[in-house]
RNA sequence: GGGCUAUUAGCUCAGUUGGUUAGAGCGCUUCCUUGACAUGGAAGAGGUCAGUGGUCCGAAUCCACUAUAGCCCACCA
């Protein structure tokens, strides 16, 4: 084995030797199904960090099922992601100097597809980089021919169930992407901005002196003075006795002498602002809700890109929104009507995808109605069908749910599922295909033909073919075996962002159109944040590229260190050096193998293997036997929790710690040597599978490097190690106590090592050490602990027996050092006396604790024992500083 | 306004049915380069577990309140 490890070279190597043998790929049939969809990232995308993050987890949990013996798929695939993709190509567009509508929406389209042809493979080369184990076979696509056909099929259905309806709605509009959007792609955010109080005269009401043309007046307060134009009535609280004498009556809307009545409705509040709201019903949500309850009229003053309309007024027509808000202010101001200006901050919503200030707007879109899917789906939680973990997400996903609103799925794009909506002489038919549109158009009217047919102009919000995304790429609508087999799919993994976007719109889709939910247990992990706790992105400069951190540390360091800081419970903050611990775990293995190797090669293992060695291990033997069951089941019992984090670090501890820091010391000069190797040889290769999940590649080179695995052959086919086995463990005698009798022997050692260095005895000096114990197995340790001490002898005194020696308290007995060389007396009585204080202070507290009578009567015995020998031990500790004190003084 | 979460060592975090003197990694201090590994080894310093009160023989852990931070939902024109 080479001197340093190469994994640049070792996971060019390997990626593609594994898809190349198919070792991704999942055919339905034998076993146990375990299955997993992936999130599917935008086509558009590139590898970031939540990628990394969510894919390693799921990666993780894949590749331990597939060695579990699982019958694991892995379902890959894109999101064509209709906004994100075509602002994309918009944009190289405009660097030719065109628009969209230059090119026509069919050529356009075909424009798109041509760019996914040639970058949409980006993200999912980098998927590869990371080590993910998917099936690529089966990649998908939303927008591909199958998907599409399942999203026409599911809309159609919707329609024909009446769940799917086109109506005259207020809408969130983004009047840069010319495009509707769901609540959800709104963010609202803090703005300063300004309250600006109107005075509409009521009608009848005599002119005034200057600066108050009507005697008469209501005073308005808003925020939008350039909707002014479209308002269509003013509001007070019916409650308000201020107000109580207006309505009925008509007032004049300011520069349009239209007159509009004073209404009431429980919608206003008496103590905001005047108490009195004008009411825009084509550009307000609350606003239009009022107006059909008072049956108002809806005059929509804006167009589409932003700017005012005809409706307007001439004077603003063609205006810009914000610039039409100026000019009315200064108006209103001339004709006063402004009665004054506040500063007020409010919150305004944002376009999710190009921050433009989002519009209120009165328009024809499609809409699913969400009650009657949410229920089924409530009730898939509630009734534990559904997991959520950790468990606590499940609260927001009923909240969410239970105030579930309709879903707008129209959006004004051109890519993008087109909807399979119609229309003819003022006819609409719905169907899944042009063909069978024109089949259900002439049962209406014979005469009809395909060029009368105009298909909707809008194409689906991008959610509408994720939400059937863990079916849609199991090939439904068509009866599949994947289908048959794969789906429910067993786990989900994805962060909490888009458990309203996607997770819960899936568990809505799947049950309704399976009648089964997509899948059992919903992992939501944490965002990944910067060192300073701040959301990664690219306006922030504060984003770690993984494909960096790969290149720098290698895709294993980035895995585990990922693996290492993730807790599903909270978001993890991510700095470059914490890829360090990975990547020198890596080097870890890396030369412990070459260890081995070496040491093999020097003395061959034992050829017959453990099965032969029977009742005559040694204590240490025994016990990295034994670390490494409790280390197999752990892992198993951890992944099975998805404790991805817990198990990271319980398998760092076996190996570094049971394994190098211990076992292989011993090893190098065991009793018998074959045998101790032996036993490493067996104990390393269960270690490589525990790590296989979290480290694929370093794990795979390594098996070859020791010869575990012939050429052909795969660590990530291997069995994963379950432990030994009952009759193993008897006939090695390994038990509990074994294994805690070498943990004790292990604390004497250290002990031994503290108090050497406490009394600045060098790493090289023999010394002479003394144990006070009893117990005669451990005097059957006196070699293995002289080779530990670095002591020229090590003797044996009974238990209680008092030496003039510092000491320490192990479980193994009281370790002594005979200070043979010179010692700082004055400074050793200081640091004693130091430690004399602070061994009275628990002295002190145990004893109360036992004086306690409730504590005896009412703690379990054997806490109560514990208490008991601690303090006399303790009590022994005191009584030989004490000596020692003198000692020094 | 409604909901959720967090607060443990300088930093990032464990601590899952309440039970030894609260742990890990990084960082820091001291010592160690005769070969598995300095991307390493040995030892060490560092915490009244945000605060207050309560339940209990016993609380980082359970309950209440407070403080601080963060997230989500809904938004008052």
């Amino acid at each position: 084995m080479d001197k340093h490890y190469d994994a640049k070279a070792a996971e060019a190597k390997w990626y593609p030797i594994w898809e190349k043998n198919g070792y991704f790929h999942a055919e339905p049939g034998k076993g146990e199904p375990y299955s997993v969809v992936i999130p599917p990232p935008n086509v558009t995308g590139i590898l970031h960090m939540g990628h990394a993050l969510n894919q390693t987890i799921q990666d993780i949990l894949v590749r331990w099922r597939r060695m579990s013996g699982f019958n694991t798929l892995w379902l890959p695939g894109t999101d064509h992601a209709g906004i994100a993709t075509q602002n994309v190509v918009e944009k190289a567009l405009r660097k030719e100097g065109k628009r969209r509508q230059d090119l026509g929406r069919e050529a356009f389209v075909e424009r798109v597809w041509e760019w996914k042809k040639q970058y949409g493979g980006t993200i999912v080369h980098q998927q590869r980089m990371l080590g993910n184990s998917t099936d690529w076979q089966r990649e998908r696509f939303t927008f591909d021919e199958g998907c599409s056909k399942a999203v026409a099929k599911v809309f159609t259905r919707l329609y024909d169930e009446g769940l799917v309806y086109k109506g005259n709605y207020i809408v969130n509009w983004c009047p840069r992407c010319g495009t509707a959007l769901a609540n959800d792609e709104v963010e609202h955010e803090a703005n300063h901005g300004h309250l600006w109080y109107v005075r509409y005269p009521v009608v009848g009401s005599e002119k005034g002196a200057a600066g108050e043309p009507y005697k008469d007046y209501v005073m308005v307060a808003t925020t939008r003075p350039e909707t002014l134009p479209g308002d269509t009535a003013v509001a007070v609280n019916p409650k308000d006795e201020r107000y109580a004498h207006l309505v009925g009556k008509m007032v004049i809307l300011p520069l349009t002498g239209r007159e509009i009545p004073v209404i009431s409705d429980d919608y206003v509040e008496k103590e905001f602002g005047t108490g009195i709201v004008k009411i825009t019903p084509a550009h307000d949500p609350n606003d239009f809700l009022v107006g059909k309850r008072h049956n108002l009229e809806e005059i929509n003053i804006m167009n589409g890109d932003g700017t005012m309309n005809a409706l307007a007024g001439a004077k603003y027509e063609g205006m810009d929104r914000f610039k039409c808000r100026e000019a009315l202010v200064a108006d209103l101001e001339a004709g006063g009507y402004l009665d004054h200006t506040e500063d007020y901050d409010n919150q305004v919503g944002h376009c999710y995808r190009c921050h433009e200030t989002v519009e209120s707007r009165l328009s024809k879109q499609w809409f699913v109605k969400m009650k009657p899917l949410a229920e089924p789906a409530i009730e898939a939680v509630k009734s534990g069908e559904i997991r959520f973990v950790p468990e606590r997400w499940s609260k927001i996903y009923f909240n969410w749910m239970e105030n579930i609103q309709d879903w707008c799925i129209s959006r004004q794009l051109w890519w993008g599922h087109r909807i399979p909506a119609y229309y003819f002489g003022g006819n609409t038919v719905v169907a899944e295909t042009p063909e069978a549109a024109l089949e259900k158009a002439k049962a209406i009217d014979p005469a009809v033909t395909m060029a009368d047919l105009k298909q909707d102009e809008d194409v689906l919000d991008t959610w509408f073919s994720s939400w059937l995304w863990p079916f849609s790429t199991m090939g439904w609508p068509e009866k599949t075996a994947d289908l048959d087999y794969y789906y429910p799919t067993t786990d989900l993994v994805t962060a909490q962002d888009i458990i309203f976007f996607w997770v819960a719109r899936m568990v809505m889709a799947g049950l309704h159109f399976m009648g089964k939910p997509p899948f059992r247990n919903i992992v939501i992990h944490g965002i990944v944040r910067d060192a300073q706790g701040r959301k990664m992105s690219k306006s922030l400069g504060n984003s770690l590229d993984p494909l960096e951190l790969i290149e720098q540390y290698s895709a294993d360091a980035l895995r585990f260190s990922i693996a290492l800081i993730t807790s599903l419970d909270c978001d993890s903050k991510v700095s470059k050096e914490k890829f360090e611990i990975g990547r020198n775990f890596c080097t870890k293995i890396w030369n412990a193998a070459r260890f081995m190797q070496m040491q093999e090669e020097a003395a061959p293992a034992n050829a017959e293997g453990l099965a032969a060695f029977g009742n005559a291990l040694t204590a240490d033997e025994k016990h990295i036997l034994y670390a490494t069951d409790l280390a197999c089941r752990k892992l198993d019992r951890l992944l099975g929790e998805y404790r991805i984090q817990d198990g990271a670090l319980a398998v760092y501890d076996f190996f570094w710690t049971q394994i190098c820091d211990w076992y292989v010391e011993y090893a190098k000069d065991a009793p018998d040597k074959p045998r101790a190797l032996a036993i490493l040889r067996d104990v390393f290769w269960k270690a490589l599978r525990l790590l296989h999940p979290y480290m694929p590649f370093v794990t795979e080179e390594v098996a070859h490097q020791l010869g575990y695995l012939k050429d052909g052959e795969t660590i990530m086919l291997a069995e994963f190690p379950k432990g030994y086995t009952d009759g193993e463990k008897a006939a090695w005698g390994l038990d509990e106590a074994t294994y805690a009798f070498v943990n004790a022997k292990r604390e004497a050692i250290t002990a031994l090592r503290a108090l050497r260095a406490e009394y600045k005895v060098p790493p090289a000096t023999w010394v002479k050490a003394t144990i006070a114990t009893d117990d005669a197995k451990a005097k059957g340790e006196a070699d293995s602990l002289k080779r530990a001490m670095r002591a020229e002898s090590v003797e044996f005194v009974p238990a209680g027996s008092d030496l003039a020696m510092p000491s320490k308290m192990t479980a193994f007995g009281t370790v002594y050092l005979s200070l043979e060389g010179l010692v700082d007396k004055a400074a050793e009585s200081k640091r004693i006396a130091l430690e004399l204080q602070k061994l009275a202070g628990f002295i002190k507290g145990a004893e109360a604790k036992l004086a306690n009578k409730a504590f005896v009567e009412n703690a379990p015995e054997a806490i109560v024992a514990e208490a008991r020998r601690k303090l006399e031990e303790n009590r022994e500790k005191e009584g030989q500083l004490r000596k020692l004190a003198k000692l020094f003084a």
